[in-house]
DNA sequence: GAATGCAATGTTATAACATTGCATTTGTAC
DNA sequence: GTACAAATGCAATGTTATAACATTGCATTC
C-alpha cells in the first residue's frame, strides 16, 4: 500500500513547509485564531502526505513526539485546521490533506483515486461555474468549497 | 431530525415499488446475478428512504423481520446493490440511497445537504462534460459514475 | 498576588461505522 | 444425489469519531 507519510528525507522540501506553517500561523492571527503546537505539527504532517492521511496515522506519528495523545488530539486538531481553510478532509476515504491554495474564493475539486487512494487538488473556473448554475437552477447553494471526485490517478491509469 | 425510514404508509408508492423491485430483478438476472430475499428488503427499504439512510438504521429495520440479521447482512446486501448499480454510497454522510436512474451512462450529480443530510440525485450534462474535459486534462479519468457535492438543499436555504 | 475566566489540552470511555473469517445452508449444474 | 459455487449466519474484531469530564496555563481583574 501507500506510506502512511512522506517518508523522504528532504532538507528543501522541509524548509518549504517551514515557511508554509509560518503563513498559516500568520494568517490564523490575523482571523484571532491561533496555531498552537499540537495543530502546528499535524499540518506540519499533512503537509509531508500530499495525497491525504488518515487520522489514526496522524495520531501514531503525533504519539512518537506525544506519547500522551489520543484521538480528541488530532481531531481537535483537524477541526481546527478545517475551520481555518488549512486543511480539508476526504469523506469517500476518511482522509485528511492539507490545502494548497491560500484561499478558498474559487471551490477545489478533490480527485480522489480508487485505486492508490491518493488525493490531487484541483481548481477549475469551467467546471465549477458550470457547477453553480445547475445547483441555482434546482434550488440549491453551494455549502463547502470542497467537491469530491472519484477518478483514477495518472500513475494509476498508466499502471493499468 | 430526520426519520431514519419514510413514515408514511402509501399504498400508491408501495405499488411503484413493487414494480421497480421486479424492474431491478430483471435487471440482475440479465446480468447473471440474483436479487435475493435480503436483498430485495433492503432495496425496498432505500426506495422508501428517498433522501438516504444509514446502514445501522437499515440493520434495525431488517431485524424487524430477520432477528438473526447482522451488520455484513445489510453490507452484503449493499455492496451487491452498489455493485449491480442499483444503490449508491454518500461517503461523507455514510448514507446509501437507491439509485433512480435505470441506467448510469451518464454520472450522477449527489447533492448532500449539510443541514438536513438529505440526498438529491441530479443529471446535468453540462456540468459533466466540463468535468471529463477537465480531467482528461489532468491526466486523470474519471471511475465512479458517483460524484457528491455538498449543497444546501431548497428546504434548508428557505430555512436559513 | 489571589481569584476569575477562558481556550486548549489531557484522559477515559463509548458511539458509530465497517470488515474478516469461518461454518452452514442453499441453489444449481452435472 | 453429488459436487460446486453463491449466499447467509454468526462472532469477533477493526476502524473512525465523539462525548463527557478533568486539568493546565495564561491573561485579566480585583
Amino acid at each position: 500500500m501507500r506510506p502512511a507519510v512522506s517518508d523522504v528525507e528532504n532538507p528543501l522540501a522541509d524548509c518549504e513547509n517551514t515557511q508554509a506553517l509560518d503563513r498559516a500561523e500568520a494568517s490564523c492571527r490575523a482571523r484571532g485564531a491561533s496555531l498552537t503546537a499540537i495543530r502546528r505539527e499535524v499540518l506540519d504532517l499533512l503537509y509531508r502526505s500530499p495525497t491525504g492521511v488518515k487520522a489514526y496515522d496522524l495520531l501514531a506519528r503525533i504519539k512518537e513526539a506525544r506519547p500522551g495523545a489520543s484521538p480528541p488530539t488530532v481531531y481537535r486538531a483537524l477541526d481546527f485546521l478545517i475551520d481555518q481553510g488549512l486543511a480539508h478532509k476526504i469523506g469517500r476515504m476518511n482522509l485528511f490533506v492539507a490545502c494548497r491554495h491560500a484561499s478558498h474564493q474559487i471551490p477545489s475539486l478533490f480527485l480522489v483515486c480508487p485505486k492508490c487512494s491518493g488525493v490531487t487538488e484541483l481548481q477549475e473556473q469551467s467546471v465549477m461555474s458550470a457547477l453553480s448554475t445547475s445547483l441555482a437552477a434546482a434550488g440549491h447553494r453551494l455549502e463547502s468549497p470542497e467537491v469530491e471526485i472519484s477518478a483514477i490517478c495518472p500513475k494509476c491509469v498508466g499502471a493499468g
